[in-house]
DNA sequence: CAGCATCCATTCAGATACTG
DNA sequence: CAGTATCTGAATGGATGCTG
């Protein structure tokens, strides 16, 4: 009874979240957001490396899906804060498992990696370049 | 003593694996080979829309990271088979929870997207181009 | 059967510069 | 401060054709 048609769905729900949460950026700010309130240029510094341009097409399209709120103050200078909604929090809590999973196969993986790097020569070069 | 050095390692770590699994076909794959055995054209036509060459790649980036087995049957015609390793069982289960999570969310996402798109007429079309 | 080699179209991230 | 506008190089996916 293994692979039963929810398997199936589920995969494509996952792939549908990946897809959602898959990019560089979006863990890493939603990771930046989470039990906390941050505004624009916090997460700018916060989120060490990203454009503006990309973090903002990331907060928007988490927006969009409803995982943060967008709150302006009409102020001047003007604010605007960013936070997880609670749908945003239990996504967390999702990744989390994975985080955990993520550490634990850390030096495992490594290995295997550089087991097949010497046992494999030059087979793959097209795979270490997907994967430095 | 939210935000421990934990949280911002799991993050890493999260972002590690997410590109390790988050491109359109991994999960797709090793959810095909999850609990089975299969050979490459079996997946081929398991996994629905895939070109063979994109296959092979991320079969050998799987294998390389030691999340599954190529056994070559030195048979003719050739018969190679792939089965996920232990550590990628572990990952399926991982990656199982944050399907749990979309499946719950799915509906709750879609539907702030939709209001998100009504509400916000031509505000992001960048955004809803990124997510058709 | 299983896969590699090639080429092409497209997408996307990132840098830079400008504005309400 | 918090974006928006624009441009470009790089990376990727996909299609096609060939081979041990």
């Amino acid at each position: 009874m293994s692979r039963p048609e929810t398997d199936e769905e589920a995969c494509r729900q996952v792939l549908q979240i990946l897809s959602l949460v898959g990019d560089k950026w979006t863990v890493l700010v939603i990771g930046q957001l989470h039990g906390r309130t941050l505004r624009f240029g916090e997460l700018h510094r916060a989120v060490a490396g990203i454009s503006q341009r990309i973090l903002t097409l990331t907060l928007r399209q988490l927006e969009r899906d409803g995982l943060l709120t967008r709150t302006v103050h009409a102020t001047v200078p003007p604010r605007v804060e960013y936070a997880l909604t609670e749908l945003g929090d239990t996504l967390v809590d999702a990744l989390t498992g994975l985080g955990t999973w993520a550490i634990g196969a850390r030096a495992e993986i490594t290995q295997h990696r550089h087991h097949y790097d010497t046992t494999h020569p030059e087979m793959a070069p097209d795979v270490r370049k997907r994967r430095p």
